[in-house]
DNA sequence: ATAATTGCAAAGTCTTTGCAGTTTG
DNA sequence: CAAACTGCAAAGACTTTGCAATTAT
């Protein structure tokens, strides 16, 4: 299991972490314990999406001390610095992500749960919609609701 | 303007109107002022889509005495039915419609408007999807994320 | 008559905000 | 030091729920 050592991977991840860190201080922000182990959350957790409530729990566990307010406005900075996803949708809450892959998201209308789909996916119908609609769909992520593959099997 | 007679657009809605609230009769449930407003509420408004707030306000201006929870039990028991469509994402809440014209939503992440796209734009993708992540894309109700043109006109 | 529905009020989520004290740069 | 950030507590938006009274069938 997790040795108490540093592997590469977490060099990585601390690497990532400095330099968002960075972008907050060149943006006239300051860093603290609580930003710092947010951000640190987000990083771990680039490869899938959390909510601000997951965030609070994994931050809170290792800083009792910062509350959910914090965790709310962090999130928001990182937002207006360009480096943070915000998906509004969503039940019980947004969802958030690093905007270092891009990918699509599959939401669950009756669990919730988000599947990433690939990318590319909807690239053929991008053009389609915003010629039609004008609508410009977040080639980043979008974000497409339907029922999973577990639920589909429940009966409701 | 509107006269004070009835259209035969008006007769349409009056007999969808009548045939929900029989289905919801068959099922077991009764019929009261408040439920054949917001039934009738929803089918005027079967081409776009309403929040329970949009709905309580307009079903207040004629009865003011139907509640709030009235108007969200109500939403729940025709949803139950099968006739109507919840989608829990919004910014500010959920928006229905009757499950009776199939068509996609573009919801704009910025202001929350929701867009109509043209229903088989997805088609060709639902397939991919399915194949590639077992989720199945509700045909008759995706839900795409975007920005609206007006929106990606102003800067943030 | 009786089972369903209602209004009310209270509570539950998720999120934001004003404030005074603390910390960063 | 000054500006930025924090915890706290309160409030706001949306939705759900328990209850006793009312109403549809």
């Amino acid at each position: 299991m997790a040795g108490t050592g540093r592997s590469p991977l977490q060099d990585d991840v601390e690497t990532t972490v400095e330099s968002i860190l960075e972008e907050m201080r060149a943006d006239g922000g300051r860093v603290t314990t609580g930003r710092r182990a947010i951000v640190r959350s987000l990083v771990a957790a680039s490869d899938h999406h959390v909510t601000a409530d997951d965030l609070a729990a994994q931050v809170q566990a290792d800083h009792p001390d910062v509350h959910r307010s914090t965790v709310y406005r962090t999130l928001d900075s990182l937002e207006a610095l360009g480096v943070l996803h915000r998906i509004p949708f969503g039940v019980g809450g947004a969802v958030y992500h690093l905007v270092d892959h891009a990918h699509h998201h599959l939401v669950c209308t009756r669990c919730g749960s988000v599947v990433e789909a690939p990318p590319g996916l909807f690239a053929p119908i991008a053009e389609r919609v915003e010629a039609e609609t004008g609508f410009s769909l977040d080639r980043a992520h979008v974000m497409v609701s339907g029922v999973c593959a577990a639920c589909r099997c429940t009966p409701v």
